[in-house]
DNA sequence: GGCATGTGTATTTTT
DNA sequence: TACACATGCC
């Protein structure tokens, strides 16, 4: 395409950002107003200028928006320059240079790269080694650890102030803490553990280094920044310490969709960064050209009762179309029941199930509907929520692999001891010490695995089976010439498969799950890269792997907001609009909980395209696996006041509020009062 | 006494 | 799903 042509596409703001020449770049892109374009047409106008592809960093938030960008971008030009450019996450992108730069900072070459959840298992190892797992004492729990350390990195902020601010109930076992992290650190170190912070914190290192830094920063001749507004202060300095040779960065996000503060984000860097780098051009996209009118008012007027944000204002051309929906639902089921009518009737008009989404706050909200949707034989795929990666026996896999790869890693091994029969904690931790995991053997004699077999020997008849079976299987895939992935996969999930079947239900489903990381393997040039790619971008869900969807298949999407981000549909229904739900209410402790939970409903409104669905199931049940019929009445989600709900259309389904059943505010009182009077006589009060 | 294993209960969002 | 806690084995 001539270049002439696709730049006449742009309006006048996009075309600024387009075409703007050297030096830093901050663009507010508001939902909608054609963000992927502008950033892709950027990558495109700068190598039409003659900047090498391979000196461009495009640094994203999901692997999905980096190919998106460079497909659009390489269509732009009619050249693909897909692997050319540096794309990706910060982590991936940091996990690609530190293989390359590491060395010099003294980083093994071959590390591993751990996931949060073994790095919450090895916060466990050492907070239950420190005895500070005792009953009775408050000490922080393994999760509470891992996300107090990881604030503490993310924001640069010292550990007494983040306890004093976000872990208050910790503050009196800083020191502690402040012990178990160093333990934590120190394994991590001796065992070649890289975990998801670490891949953020040694590039910034890597970058700020006096010898290294420039060298890096050079590589590149542009860096561009998506989604902004939900970096976190280690980001931002890396960012800046990448520009140590020129000012060529462009960062493009929106204050108004900052949904990622529990990670430490922080929509301040986007709105301070023409304070960071002198004489940035600021660049507003308020046109909208994704939804209607109706939608875009009713997301406008949710967004407008956020306390701060950058002001602008979203307008469009598109003024004909449908007043979004908010159907009032009696119950869940009447709820899971109405977004199937809802998706079919759609369908019927011709819109396919690929161009409608379900949306919602949290991974179980879908269940029911779930159900629902299998019954109706109407397909789907879900992202967010439990991943494939997360499901306990592919877990288990991932760490025999893991153990076949680096032998030393602890986290690892303590999985696999801990499923063989007969083997707990205790047993782990010796049978870590006999073959010199922890702590690690001195100069690097015999591999661990190689000492499991001799280990297995010295066992008691019954561990001695199991050990064996297992320094077989590891001792197969630790061979040099190493045999191909997805070989060493078949061969451990082997060995796993009457782990399996003892552990786990519905166990052929889960070697079936075993049989495709195998197939998923055989992909890779190598274990290491297959490990880490896994953990850098894991699969979004079950069948990601198993079989990619054809383009061919229609299937419905059900997301979390948050895996939401950047995706359009034309129609959209967004589920659990109850108070408690949506926002959720572990997050309204505080105001800028519920100012978050107010950008993320916003970020699900304005996905849609043609139509809005917005559904209010009134009756929860306090126990979903229970049968007994224990529920209230929500009330609708706080961001739809009257005067919001006057912007939509409204609707109900089921029984809902005759004058029979709906829940009358002094009588529920009036039996409340009952009921604890009653309860109170009988404890004798 | 130390340890593995069974049982009941509460669950946010993700690189 | 995973945790805390209880039980019961060696």
């Amino acid at each position: 395409m001539a270049t002439t042509t696709w730049l006449e596409s742009l309006n006048p703001a996009q075309r600024q950002a387009v075409d703007h020449g050297d030096g830093p770049l901050a663009v507010i892109a508001g939902a909608g107003t054609g963000k992927t374009k502008t950033l892709a047409s950027r990558v495109a106008r700068l190598v039409e200028r003659g900047v090498p592809p391979e000196r461009i960093l495009l640094l994203t938030f999901t692997r999905r928006a980096t190919h998106e960008m460079l497909t659009r971008a390489s269509r732009l030009i009619g050249a693909d320059i897909g692997g050319k450019v540096w794309g990706g996450t910060f982590h991936s992108v940091a996990n690609r240079l530190l293989r390359t730069y590491g060395e010099a900072l003294g980083l093994p070459p071959s590390f591993t790269v751990v996931d949060q959840d073994d790095s919450v298992d090895l916060f466990n190892l050492v907070r239950s080694e420190a005895g500070l797992g005792e009953r009775g004492r408050r000490f922080p729990r393994k999760d509470t650890l891992a996300s107090i350390y990881s604030r503490m990195v993310n924001a640069q902020e010292p550990l007494r102030q983040v306890l004093k601010r976000d872990f208050p109930w910790c503050a009196a076992e800083a020191d502690a803490i402040a012990e178990v992290f160093g333990g934590y650190i120190e394994r991590k170190r001796a065992q070649h553990l890289l975990d998801f912070d670490d891949l953020l914190l040694f590039w910034h290192a890597a970058a700020t280094e006096p010898d290294l830094g420039p060298i890096i920063a050079e590589r590149f001749e542009h860096v561009l920044v998506d989604e902004y507004q939900d970096t976190n202060a280690i980001q931002a300095e890396i960012v800046r310490a990448m520009r140590a040779t020129n000012t060529n960065v462009m960062v493009v996000g929106d204050d108004a969709q900052a949904i990622y503060s529990f990670r430490a984000a922080d929509p301040e860097h986007i709105l301070r960064f023409p304070d960071q780098f002198e004489g940035t051009t600021l660049v507003v996209l308020e046109q909208n050209y994704r939804s209607t009118a109706p939608i875009l008012a009713a997301s406008n007027d949710v967004i407008a009762k956020a306390r701060r944000r950058y002001s602008k204002e979203l307008f469009t051309d598109r003024t004909e179309g449908q007043r979004p929906e908010l159907v009032t639902c009696m119950t869940e089921q009447d709820q899971s029941d109405a977004v199937c009518d809802a998706v079919l009737a759609h369908r019927e008009e011709g819109i396919e199930l690929r161009e409608q989404a379900v949306l919602f706050r949290t991974g179980h909200h879908s269940d029911l509907l779930e159900i629902e949707l299998g019954r109706r034989n109407i397909p789907f795929v879900k992202y967010g929520g439990l991943k494939f990666l997360e499901a306990a026996h592919v877990k288990d896999l991932m760490a025999l692999l893991r153990i076949a790869d680096n032998p030393y890693d602890e986290p690892a091994w303590f999985r696999t001891l801990t499923m063989l029969e007969g083997v707990g904690p205790a047993n782990a931790r010796r049978v870590m010490a006999a073959v010199g995991v922890r702590p690690r053997a001195e100069g690097d004699g015999p591999s661990p695995i190689l000492r499991l077999a001799e280990a297995a020997e010295d066992a008691p008849p019954l561990l001695h089976d199991e050990l064996a079976g297992l320094a077989a299987a590891l001792g197969d895939c630790a061979v040099e010439p190493a045999p191909p992935p997805s070989t060493q996969v078949e061969r451990l999930a082997e060995f796993l498969t009457p782990i399996v079947a003892r552990r786990y239900d519905s166990p052929d489903v889960r070697l079936g799950d075993l049989e495709a990381l195998a197939a998923a393997a055989s992909g890779f040039a190598s274990r290491s890269r297959f490990i880490t790619e896994l953990v850098l971008d894991p699969a979004a869900h079950t069948g990601d792997l198993a079989q990619p969807p054809h383009l061919d298949d229609d299937f419905l999407t059900l997301s979390t907001v948050h895996s939401a981000k950047g995706g359009e549909w034309r129609a959209v229904h967004v589920i659990q609009a109850a108070d408690g739900m949506f926002p959720s209410d572990m997050a309204t402790r505080d105001a800028d909980g519920v100012d978050e939970e107010r950008r993320l409903f916003y970020v699900a409104l304005t996905r849609a395209i043609d139509h809005l669905h917005v559904y209010f199931p009134m009756r929860y049940y306090h126990y979903r696996e229970r049968r007994d019929d224990l529920h209230g009445y929500a009330p609708i989600t706080r961001f739809l006041p009257p005067a919001t709900q006057a912007l939509f259309d409204q609707r109900q389904v089921g029984v809902v509020a005759t004058e029979d059943n709906a829940p009358r505010p002094g009588l529920v009182t009036a039996a409340a009062a009952k009921v604890d009077a009653g309860i109170s006589a009988l404890l004798g009060g």
